[in-house]
DNA sequence: ACACGGACCTGAAGGC
DNA sequence: TGCCTTCAGGTCCGTG
């Protein structure tokens, strides 16, 4: 998303801004569309879930898709002519209409995700990204870092992968998938990564390629041009059969921490 | 300090 | 047809 939306926004100027309603989880920052009308985006970063688009006005623009929300471009018509009336649905809540003539627009029917305006000296300091922990396929996130944000915790291995204090961006779905391509259960205790002292075992090992490994081949696909519904190994799968070569399990769903989780009891352990 | 459950919203799908 | 319940990719807040 990130790298789509940076196509049409970063180096260019923001010219005007369609705010339709007033709210999504909360309120949009006071005079939301006259700072950032007349803004160029100089950046567009991610750090875990959130969007981060630096502005010239040393504002940062801070968003979060939430449950539902998406963007999507309209590039203008082809006769030059820009849309007075760009096709809009009910949930098309924000329109940033940039000086080439494309209009981004955001749409969140559930209306939890999030727009805040954040000055830049106090972006690290952020109290939705201060206590993010490492992003996931930096350098940083090894089996060391894994294993000791996990060590004391006594929750489950799939709650603790969800915990974005222990590394920042994985959500329900690509825990579970992680979870399976590492052939361990959800049902672990997170303990069970570290030793006594907290130093890696080898499923800490194991866990943390295949965390990498599933984020990457998500962000190939959906960035691939018509890319399809990314077809998971084992998300929204109850009932049907495990995809590992070898294996003859099937894929069961059960709640964990209030959240589904889906898994194969043959090959994960 | 930590872990859990509920709250926040709307829409889709399935049962009766 | 319509009414009900359940579930959905994420945080945030109160409680124990």
């Amino acid at each position: 998303m990130r790298r789509r939306l940076a196509t049409s926004m970063v180096g260019g100027r923001i010219a005007a801004v369609d705010l339709r309603r007033p709210d999504l989880r909360r309120p949009f920052p006071r005079r939301f569309v006259e700072r950032l009308t007349g803004q160029m985006v100089t950046a567009l970063e991610r750090r875990a879930k959130y969007l981060l688009a630096t502005l010239s006005s040393e504002e940062t623009l801070l968003m979060h898709l939430g449950m539902s929300g998406s963007f999507r471009v309209i590039r203008d018509q082809a006769d030059g002519r820009k849309r007075r009336n760009p096709p809009s649905d009910p949930h098309d809540h924000v329109v940033f209409h940039m000086a080439t003539g494309r209009a981004v627009v955001f749409n969140d029917p559930r209306r939890f995700g999030i727009m805040e305006l954040v000055p830049a000296g106090r972006l690290p300091r952020h109290p939705v990204l201060s206590k993010l922990g490492p992003e996931p396929l930096s350098a940083d996130f090894d089996a060391a870092v894994l294993a000791l944000a996990c060590h004391r915790k006594k929750t489950s291995l799939k709650a603790a992968l969800m915990d974005q204090r222990v590394v920042a961006g994985l959500g329900n779905i690509y825990a579970s998938e992680a979870l399976h391509v590492a052939g361990l259960s959800p049902r672990r205790l997170a303990s069970s990564l570290a030793t006594i002292s907290g130093a890696p075992r080898e499923s800490a090992h194991r866990l943390v390629s295949a965390i990498k490994r599933v984020l990457e081949d998500a962000i190939a696909r959906l960035a691939a041009p018509g890319h399809r519904g990314a077809p998971f190994l084992v998300y929204d799968r109850a009932g049907q059969r495990c995809s590992r070569s070898e294996c003859d399990g099937v894929i069961r769903r059960r709640v964990q921490a209030g959240r589904s989780t889906f898994f194969c009891s043959v090959c994960q352990h």
